[in-house]
RNA sequence: GCGGGCGUGGCGGAAUGGUAGACGCAUGGGACUUAAACUCCCUGGGGCGCAAGCCUGUGCGGGUUCGAGUCCCGCCGCCCGCACCA
């Protein structure tokens, strides 16, 4: 019978689902909860889905193996923006959009034979995850985790609303077309940077995360020790000072002026009596308001004529600019420029013949080669490395850039001009959006009593169902009725909040609602005790920071309010990273040369169905808009899900990113069914104890290598062992063994051929239920060890020796080697370096 | 611009500082077949050589080491993130 996916995947998929499989249930085994991070219901499931959740599965399948109660749940990331966007290119509610794509989604997952526990299924959007995430908004409110404050958002003038950034194309407006202007809005602002220093000291106690990802969450955070100070204004009674904050007060000699932000107080009160100045910061304004815009803009300066006094020499004037560069967020939205020392700075100076004047120079230097060195570039070394300070003023002139930030500080603090101070780049979460199709935040606004939390017992506040998306703008702010609520707190009338909470809010909490998900309440002690934490989570490098530092806070404001116990403030054990699924992207062009994409099932040997080639752009991320898309549905039904798990895991390393290319898929599909034959066709005959070693140097391979996350190398071990079962004459129970570890060894991976595999060797009950299977050490070792020979570190020969031969004997075998004689030509060894086990090398 | 990562045959990749190229794909050769497909076997970085073997080779340029794909310094290219995309 030959192999038909077809037929047995669903027919196991059925088997399990019979006996209920994969529910977790609290019991006395270890717990083991597997999560990837959930997907945006988009329409359709795409391969990088695909990836995610075959890892995840493989992760799941193993350590239920192993003897753990897994949760392996699923749930979907409801609320945001392409739903609305839907509503109104097409018409439609956002709602019905979400939840037909959940069913489609859902659909074509299950095929996939995922080990998820379905029960647990939620969606962000369902009315019972909204209830339960306002209740938890009103206990952060109430342990003072929340604010209020202004912040810039992106205003579309002609839309009349807000945009996200990534509907800001090259400063205009995505539909409009309009030049988008920045415009500030009283917004809700969850705490976040109370925890700066808390969620960058945590980060070295999770051990289990990538390095890479902890260090950028620590640049995130970006904490700095530097010097705030004050430069005393000159004629400008109403503003006496301008307060600055320098990671580099070393260089306060070689300050050259002093920048404001656009959105400082100062400039904003020029700009009130000085159309000059309104009209330069109307400038800076056009700019977006993401930190890439500013910091890739041309640098531009203003001059307002005023002047400061230097804090070390009351004589010494030094001008105030206003730069768009200088972010009001960090910092006090002012700094000095020391040009020689800082690449921007210097641009700046450059630009404006403002002076360049050197702190310091190489070691050795003096004032004139440092102020020379710093002419045309900035000189700008290591913190760590010694200089010489020519225009120093607080310890040695030779000393590192460390020592001299200190000493300044000191000075500072002696003299009682500035005092150095801890600062945090993270700034706090804004989460208010102007938008529909989100969480709403329960608080309403009372003419008596101000802004005050919805009742609890009025939860949820639900969105009205009765909403158009004709006009731009956000449809709850212009409801006939929905906002008109009575205060909790007077009971006179009053107007609901109509901002709905940002998308990340909803993801950074859903890990946990998953221990218990239909509980009255945010979450169940019982549950989050026994479940919690994520021992592996899973998903894009993309998340690296907002997603996960998010999380982190959340999981933190969740002990704070009780709905998480203490040992659950750092919600994620474990947390890998996998890369992307990227195809060739197939190109024509029109009769005016405008590129046309063509989906890959419609290009043949390099040309389409009427024979006009095309041309083959390398890879990259799948995308609709390049049609370099491979619909994960139709690779399940031409060639079963386990080809496209098995593909998903072999070749390239989870970490990276795969290439999905039809000969892949092809191979692995043909794989498949040569697993499929060595299992169907079983010879009788006698034992091969060669074929048993091979067995279990593949059990501890896969093992070691799965725990390791290189399910490639896992992949490849097995292919190893289909190989030496191939090859071995061994016949009867002997042959049936080496199939029953292989099948094992492949569930997880390839769950619906495995149970096949493991049925026809005659295996007991189903693999899905059986131990994991363990290596017999003596099967794994070996009496002898070839060791490469190497003269001066080439290989020139290699000796076979018993495993424990001492050195002594090993340096004897190898100075008589015929080779070895050959290149010595009768000198002694300058050196000989035997490591046990790996390689001989000669240094002649 | 800033922060982080990656770079190895024709391709995907493997390699506790210790034989570079495991395993797979593509290619070439052979077996089976009336033929093809399927399947099976062999070959498989580049150069020289009948062969044994020798030279060369991990983005580029330096360095450390008995020994470097791996560690250090400087470049180049690509990818991810930059706070309202999810």
């Amino acid at each position: 019978m030959p192999y038909d996916p077809a037929i047995s995947e669903p027919r196991w998929q059925e088997a399990w689902e019979q006996a209920d499989t994969f529910r977790a249930v609290r019991d006395e085994r270890p717990k083991y909860y597997v999560l990837e991070m959930f997907p945006y219901p988009s329409g359709r499931i795409h391969m990088g889905h695909v990836r995610n959740y075959t890892m995840g599965d493989v992760v799941a399948r193993f350590k239920r193996a192993q003897g753990f109660s897994v949760l392996h749940p699923m749930g979907w990331d409801a609320f945001g923006m392409p739903a609305e966007n839907a509503a109104m290119e097409q018409g439609g509610h956002p709602r019905d959009w979400t939840y037909g794509n959940i069913a489609t989604m859902r659909s074509q997952l299950k095929p996939l034979g995922l080990s998820i526990d379905w029960s647990r299924e939620f969606a962000t959007c369902d009315d019972d995850y909204v209830a339960q995430q306002q209740a938890l908004f009103l206990d952060m409110l109430e342990a003072g985790l929340i604010t209020r404050k202004s912040a810039q958002v992106n205003w579309d003038p002609v839309d009349m609303t807000v945009l996200a950034n990534e509907q800001v194309i090259d400063g205009k407006g995505w539909r409009s077309g309009a030049t988008v202007e920045r415009k500030e809005l009283t917004q809700w602002f969850f705490k976040i940077s109370d925890y700066s220093d808390e969620l960058l000291s945590a980060l070295d106690g999770l051990e289990g995360w990538p390095e890479k990802v902890r260090l950028m969450q620590a640049n995130w955070i970006g904490k700095s020790r530097g010097l705030q100070f004050r430069f005393q204004t000159v004629d400008l009674p109403d503003f006496p000072s301008i307060e600055v904050y320098t990671t580099r007060p070393d260089t306060l000699m070689g300050a050259s002026f002093v920048a404001l932000s656009p959105d400082h107080p100062l400039v904003k009160a020029l700009a009130a009596s000085d159309h000059k100045v309104a009209a330069f910061v109307g400038e800076c304004r056009r700019i977006g308001t993401t930190e890439e815009a500013i910091e890739t803009a041309p640098k531009m300066g203003f001059d307002t004529g005023l002047t400061v006094r230097h804090p070390l020499d009351p004589d010494w004037q030094l001008p105030i600019w206003i730069a768009n560069f200088v972010l009001m967020d960090y910092g006090t939205g002012a700094i000095f420029g020391s040009p020689a020392h800082d690449e921007r700075d210097h641009e700046f100076a450059t630009k404006y013949g403002l002076p360049i004047r050197a702190t310091f120079g190489e070691r050795g230097m003096d004032l004139a080669a440092a102020d020379a060195l710093v002419a045309k570039a900035p000189f700008v070394p290591l913190k760590s490395e010694t200089v010489t300070y020519v225009r120093g003023f607080a310890g040695a002139a030779d000393q590192t850039g460390e020592a001299a930030v200190d000493a300044a500080i000191q000075h500072a603090e002696a003299n009682g001009y500035g005092e150095g101070v801890t600062k945090f780049r993270l700034r706090d979460w804004g989460i208010s959006r102007q938008r529909y199709w989100g969480c709403p935040i329960p608080v309403v606004h009372c003419g008596a009593c101000g802004t005050v939390p919805e009742a609890k017992q009025n939860l949820p506040v639900l969105l009205p169902q009765d909403v158009s998306f004709e006009v731009p703008g956000n449809p709850l702010n212009r409801h006939p009725t929905w906002a008109a609520t009575t205060c909790p707190k007077c009971g006179g009338a009053a107007r609901r909040e109509t901002d709905t909470m940002d998308t990340f809010v909803d993801s950074s909490w859903y890990y946990a609602r998953f221990t218990s998900p239909h509980a009255a309440t945010p979450t169940d002690r019982a549950e989050t005790d026994y479940w919690m934490n994520v021992d592996q989570y899973i998903g894009g490098i993309e998340h690296a920071i907002l997603h996960l530092l998010y999380s982190r806070f959340f999981a933190r404001a969740m002990v704070k309010t009780g709905h998480l116990p203490e040992s659950a403030q750092e919600p994620f054990d474990a947390l890998f990273t996998q890369g992307m699924v990227t195809h060739e992207i197939y190109m024509t062009r029109d009769e005016r040369g405008r590129p046309v994409y063509h989906l890959p099932e419609d290009v043949v040997d390099g040309k389409l169905a009427d024979g006009t080639p095309v041309e083959v752009i390398p890879s990259a991320k799948m995308s609709k808009s390049k049609k370099n898309v491979v619909d994960p549905v139709n690779i399940v039904e031409g060639f079963g899900a386990d080809t496209a798990r098995w593909f998903m895991l072999s070749d390239s390393p989870p970490e990276r990113d795969v290439e999905w290319t039809a000969a892949g898929a092809e191979a692995a599909n043909r794989f498949l069914a040569r697993v499929w034959r060595l299992a169907d066709e079983i010879p009788e005959g006698g034992a091969d104890p060669e074929l048993a070693r091979a067995a279990h140097r593949a059990i501890d391979e896969v093992t070691k290598s799965i725990e390791g996350f290189a399910f490639n190398k896992a992949v490849a071990k097995i292919y190893e062992l289909a190989n030496s079962i191939g090859k071995s004459k061994a016949g009867g129970e002997s042959r049936r063994e080496a199939l029953r570890i292989m099948a094992q060894l492949m569930a997880p991976m390839v769950p619906h051929l495995a149970e096949e595999v493991w049925a026809k060797a005659g295996g007991q009950g189903m693999v899905v239920d059986a131990a994991w299977p363990k290596a017999d050490p003596a099967l794994l070792v070996s009496d002898s060890v070839v060791l490469p020979i190497q003269i001066n570190g080439k290989r020139r020969a290699e000796i076979e020796v018993p495993k424990d031969m001492p050195k002594d004997q090993i340096e004897a075998i190898v100075l008589a080697d015929e080779t070895v004689q050959r290149f010595m030509e009768g000198q002694p060894p300058k050196k000989l370096i035997v490591v046990p086990g790996r390689i001989v090398n000669v240094v002649v």
